[in-house]
DNA sequence: CAATCGTATCAACGCAGGTTAGTTTCTCTG
DNA sequence: CAGAGAAACTAACCTGCGTTGATACGATTG
């Protein structure tokens, strides 16, 4: 059901049925929520955290002028403020970016299953942490990448992310994002964005169309944005290397 | 003892005599290591978490071309590689940046003093989540501040690590990084650093001499960077406002 | 003390990406 | 189906940072 995609497909971490259960037997509601809305805000102090059942959500920090650097893109399955568990406040906000369903899972209920199973904090530990590891491969992102890298790069994770959450076959997904919300993510204008998005488009590399992604050679695209999947402790990455070619 | 910085003043997870005396006791071994050595390298399954009691340790991804991104810089008191607990393996590679000295903790150990004390893998828990949060701050860094403003940022935010940590006052310091270290950490190449470097140091706002980092007027310096402490979760965290000026 | 190597420093030049100011296309709603 | 508002797209101009290459400094070592 809502965690069905949660830790799905990860390196040693993968739910067994009754932890599943109990999570789920911990929502204490399902809740739909409009585009863009903010959920949570830096300083706020949390009682719940928020299991993303369905949307796209965003974690950001906002400069003085009210321009936003994306720290982090949830797509279903992603346990989105798990980290507001143990830091009980948390220090950037959270918001919806497409219309989502999320369940919340109040803290005081994960308190109880986890007293029962000592051992699932290990795992809850281990989503927090990959968590961790995605923003160093973002801050590689943006520290090393050109504009055209940069993109690449985050087609290729979230071409990963999805196919590990069944919702993209590798070379086709469904991404309702705008130019402005990549330029967020990328540390780009959204001007730039635009160009970006033609020259991938020219090299076929990439067409990003009315919320459709397609990448006719993900290998390809993974050499532009030096994408390497470790990062995400997948249990079954597809394969960087395309198959052998014959010339 | 070797424990003495650990989540020393951070919001709410300082440790217990007992816990302190716990990991103490969990450590194998005292090493010294030169500077420029690499400790962990991706991929490599690890048996053991480094404590950092002396010297400047980092994180980092190379590129392709071996260009490097920092993704963290760790004082003493840091337990640098604690992530490989949970993870098993790290995604990127650890190495010293100055000589340092560190405090071998077995993982077994470390199983073993959490068997005997569950609330302690809470302090652990968010020991950790405390990177993640500075990751996302330099993600921030990365994205959305301009040259000057990045190195700023990364000061600002090291002197307020190493208030907290009883290794700075507040206005000096000591930071053996070199100019080349400063730009893999804030994705600028080492010549641009030396042009921001001498403009802080004409705009008075900071002066960078054989390993002393003077900041005369810290509140001007966190302006200039954007910078905001509350990711740090430090308990007493240096004032950044400085008291009300009299027109 | 000389030699060496890492680090800091500086100047000249070029370009990737920002800024501004649009126009066009798409999508939703009444 | 008209109208409005987002989003996508474009062009012209400008600047901050990268690149290259050369010099100066300072610490270490023989």
């Amino acid at each position: 059901m809502f965690t069905d995609r949660f830790l799905r497909d990860k390196r040693g971490a993968a739910l067994e049925p009754d932890e599943r259960a109990a999570i789920e037997a911990a929502v204490s509601e399902i809740r739909d929520i409009a585009a863009r809305t903010t959920i949570v805000r830096a300083g706020q102090p949390l009682r719940h955290s928020t299991l993303l059942v369905e949307g796209i959500m965003s974690r950001y920090i906002d400069d003085r002028e009210g321009v936003r650097q994306l720290a982090a893109v949830h797509f279903p399955g992603d346990f989105v403020d798990l980290h507001g568990f143990p830091l009980k406040v948390l220090e950037h906000d959270v918001q919806t970016t497409t219309s989502v369903r999320v369940a919340i899972v109040p803290h005081v209920a994960l308190e109880q299953i986890l007293a029962e199973r000592p051992q699932l904090i290990r795992k809850l530990w281990f989503a927090t942490l990959i968590d961790a590891a995605v923003h160093r491969a973002w801050l590689f992102r943006l520290g090393r990448l050109d504009a055209v890298g940069r993109v690449a790069h985050f087609l290729c994770e979230t071409n990963a992310r999805l196919v590990a959450a069944g919702l993209s076959d590798g070379h086709r997904f469904n991404l309702a994002l705008t130019q402005t919300d990549l330029a967020e993510i990328c540390g780009l204008t959204n001007v730039h964005v635009n160009r970006v998005m033609r020259q991938l488009r020219e090299d076929r590399l990439c067409v990003f169309r009315s919320s459709i992604v397609e990448i006719p050679d993900p290998e390809r695209l993974a050499v532009r944005g030096q994408f390497n999947p470790d990062y995400l402790y997948l249990e079954h990455p597809e394969p960087v290397m395309s198959p052998v070619e014959v010339p």
